[in-house]
RNA sequence: ACCCCCGUAGCUCAGUGGAUAGAGCACCGGCCUCCGGAGCCGGGAGCAUGGGUUCGAGUCCCGUCGGGGGUGCCA
């Protein structure tokens, strides 16, 4: 797919070889004006230093010595303080389109990142609630990152760690059992930090339904244990249908209390030991981060002998190091900004490249209705549940809604443009673009074509801004790949809606002549597949008709 | 006090160290004998601030001001 740039980096390094560069680097951009063509380099003002030349006297020297095969790239000449400019031939352009058509799989592949084996963490919320709207923007994000990594060629494993062991269980056991047991005529408080919200009392109501008062009779602390464990198994359960419905797959659920079982904490404190970087200090057991950049040195072992949530944190991450992952990232909201020094400490502590770990802060979301702030929970206000969101907006927009921002900017969520069947809703904008292609081959009465024929006729400027469109898809993937953020998918989203639109205004398809109108439905069909791929990324539907 | 994120158009936001800083919304004016008007065409203004790095800074470094978040022997 990219085969002019390989050229065209090709030709210049030669060139460059032969004035006198022994190890030219070329880098190949795109203006940010299209009058200047399609790719610029930079390479006359980099290399201008070691040849004793000025910039513009060497790219004048290079502009004329380049070997390009114009089925390709062509020269526009030397611009500015000595940019060399190029723009791709239309032969070029409608080769694009006819690959696209005939081999749709390959659209926009390069596996540029293929060989690499990523990790992603996200939503990793604890199983004592319902997701909420926080969990459904990591959700968005942390799969469509899934997605692109996986189009670019890598090995990319999306991760949920679920927090099942610890104080929690016990919290949320006595949590349930004061409901029940009030349920059943027993004066019973929550504890202190305990879970007050509805679902918990729904699910005492099932208890006491299904099971009469056969937890009442048992020994307090064990009931607990018992109903603890119940209600958490049905909280994970419903987080992964959630992330069903979402259209979120997770190659794994790691289990904290798996990494128990196997006391995994505790041989990530033995080697913590045996590097010499825990202390005691008031009978508690630090690991001396402090070391290893981070702020301050952190609680490993309380002084009662039980190790805090962070030991477990560190045997988990240690282990995604020793499953030999290039890319570590984790996807956590703003409130766990210490994290990232303190684990990158921490691994550092156990001798491992802290580098490999990235721990994105997924910024917060406001929810709007109609510009006002809003608060959504039938529950009291206190959470705000990721089903409701997605059962008022749908799947679609909520999830092309949490890309459209930069992951490190909160995000206003406007639940009524959401809803909205219009175009200033930004998702209606692309998925009507995708239908109404959809309607040109029902009003025709046509085949979506399969072969590529008279392409050459797609010489209106609409018609290559559009193609040149379409080609973007590569550098954006690969935009997102790089900055861990998938917010570039959609603005390209709308831009190849948007030169569709023109397009389509400027360039009658069923009423041109045959020859053409058999090219610009290729050209139609392409586009269809690039909406198609980069909504699929997004994990938003292509409807045919709306 | 310290740490992190963020200050770009009226609003919401894009902008891999490059050329005249861009979109969407909102506002105003055009376009339906025409494949979906859920569309198209046209119209304005802006990098918080002071230094530094260099051929070149919205972008990198330091300071200041302003907004947000974080800093448990909780998870």
């Amino acid at each position: 797919m990219k085969r002019a740039h390989i050229h065209l980096r090709d030709a210049l390094e030669k060139a460059l070889r032969e004035l006198g560069i022994d190890a030219p680097t070329v880098t190949l951009e795109r203006p940010r004006d299209p009058a200047h063509g399609d790719i610029a380099t930079n390479a006359a003002l980099v290399n201008a230093k070691p040849l004793k030349l000025a910039p513009r006297v060497l790219a004048d020297k290079l502009h004329g010595s380049l070997a390009l095969d114009a089925s390709l790239v062509s020269c526009e000449g030397v611009a500015g303080p000595g940019f060399i400019n190029f723009r791709f031939a239309n032969d070029y352009l409608q080769s694009l389109v006819a690959l696209t058509i005939c081999e749709p799989g390959t659209f926009g592949r390069t596996g540029d990142l293929s060989g690499r084996r990523v990790l992603i963490e996200f939503v990793s919320a604890n199983p004592t609630g319902p997701l909420n709207v926080v969990s459904a923007r990591a959700a968005a994000v942390g799969d469509s990152l899934t997605r692109i990594f996986r189009e670019l060629g890598a090995q990319c494993d999306a991760e949920f760690y679920v927090n099942d062991a610890g104080n929690q269980v016990e919290l949320l056991g006595q949590s349930v059992l004061a409901r029940y047991l009030t349920l059943l005529g027993q004066e019973k408080e929550i504890p202190e930090g305990g879970y007050y919200g509805e679902y918990i009392a729904d699910f005492a109501k099932e208890l006491a339904a299904e099971h009469g008062d056969s937890f009442v009779t048992a020994e307090s602390n064990s009931a607990a244990a018992l109903l603890g464990r119940k209600a958490m198994e049905r909280h994970i359960e419903m987080h992964r249908k959630s992330l069903e419905h979402f259209r979120v797959s997770m190659s794994n659920w790691y289990r904290e209390s798996a990494l128990r079982e196997n006391e995994a904490e505790w041989q990530a404190f033995r080697e913590l030991e045996r590097r010499g970087t825990i202390f005691e200090q008031d009978g508690a057991k630090f690991v001396r981060t402090s070391d290893f950049g981070d702020q301050q040195d952190w609680v490993v072992v309380t002084s009662q002998g039980k190790p805090t949530y962070f030991l477990p944190d560190i045997a988990y991450h240690w282990d995604k190091f020793r499953r030999g992952y290039d890319h570590i990232i984790d996807i956590l909201g703003p409130d766990h900004h210490s994290y990232l020094t303190k684990m990158a400490a921490a691994m550092a502590a156990l001798g491992e490249e802290p580098k490999r770990l990235e721990i994105m802060l997924l910024q917060h979301i406001n929810l709007l209705r109609d510009g006002e702030p809003v608060k959504m929970s039938k529950r009291a206000g206190q959470i705000v549940e990721m089903d409701e969101l997605v059962d008022e907006v749908g799947v679609d927009a909520a999830r092309y809604f949490f890309l459209l921002r930069r992951t490190s900017t909160p995000l206003d969520f406007d639940i009524e443009l959401a809803k909205r069947q219009s175009d200033d809703n930004p998702v209606f904008y692309v998925q009507y673009a995708h239908a109404r292609i959809a309607s040109i081959f029902r009003r025709g009465q046509l085949e979506v074509p399969i072969m590529a024929e008279h392409l050459e006729l797609l010489t209106h400027e609409e018609e290559l801004i559009l193609i040149r469109r379409l080609r973007e898809i590569s550098d954006v993937m690969l935009d997102c790949a790089v900055s861990r953020d998938p917010h570039a998918l959609t603005a390209w989203l709308r831009e190849v809606a948007a030169q569709f639109h023109r397009f389509y205004h400027h360039c009658r398809v069923l009423t041109s002549p045959a020859e053409l109108q058999t090219a610009r439905l290729c050209l139609c069909r392409a586009t269809q597949i690039a909406l198609q791929r980069g909504l699929a990324l997004c994990g938003v539907h292509a409807p045919q008709e709306m």
